[in-house]
DNA sequence: GATAATTTCTACAATATAGAATTTATCTTT
DNA sequence: AAAGATAAATTCTATATTGTAGAAATTATC
């Protein structure tokens, strides 16, 4: 794609906003609370994989917690390309929106 | 698609701006010089065909203009559920900009 | 051993993107 | 004034990429 996809664009600015907090079931919920929709596990996963692919974000593996319950938890943060092409949607994106009528930003 | 995707959104949006002349090759010339890139035609007939599809918009062929050239103009216009569909995902949009570090909206 | 939280993997559906082919009007030439 | 050249626009089609769902696997505590 010419621009970061809808989803990638969520998930990125998610990871943004997660912060230290942002792993892919957090990442997931929160996503799902802002939208008000079902997020399938496959629906956040996936575009981690290729925004990682992409170099947009970085992620590793911690420790295991001392919760119950399976595999550590994959962290994620936003590489300096992706801080930039957020940047850079922002500009498109309000050039597109600026001065409509009925819709301004 | 959960929401409309961005290439949707862009022409759906240039439609809104252009009011009176949305037609495809006048769309395609508005998106490219907002993105400052080359879209090729099928990257907004396609976009086009599935919002009318999804009655975002609707269509209409205008008669042949004394001006040289070709097939008559199909212009578009967008419908209740298109502005419907942009009021949304603004909404949306905006939830997931509002209040980050170095990128408040 | 059961259960829980998480990630990994995989398949199929939908969308993105490019550009050739087609259509149909006016222009140009004779 | 007819015939071919040219131009503006749309329609069509094929391939690459992305979206979406959920089963399977992993690994911890109960």
């Amino acid at each position: 794609m010419k621009y970061l996809s809808r989803p990638e664009e969520m998930v990125l600015l998610t990871i943004h906003r997660l912060d230290e907090e942002a792993y892919g079931m957090n990442i997931r919920n929160q996503v799902s609370e802002l939208t008000g929709k079902y997020w399938s596990i496959g629906s956040i996963y996936v575009p981690l994989d290729r925004l990682e692919q992409k170099g947009f974000v970085q992620s590793h593996l911690a420790n295991p917690t001392p919760e119950r319950g399976g595999k550590s938890k994959r962290y994620y943060k936003l590489t300096e390309a992706g801080m930039k092409e957020l940047k850079e949607i922002k500009k498109i994106y309000s050039a597109f929106w600026e001065g409509l009528p009925d819709l301004s930003i």
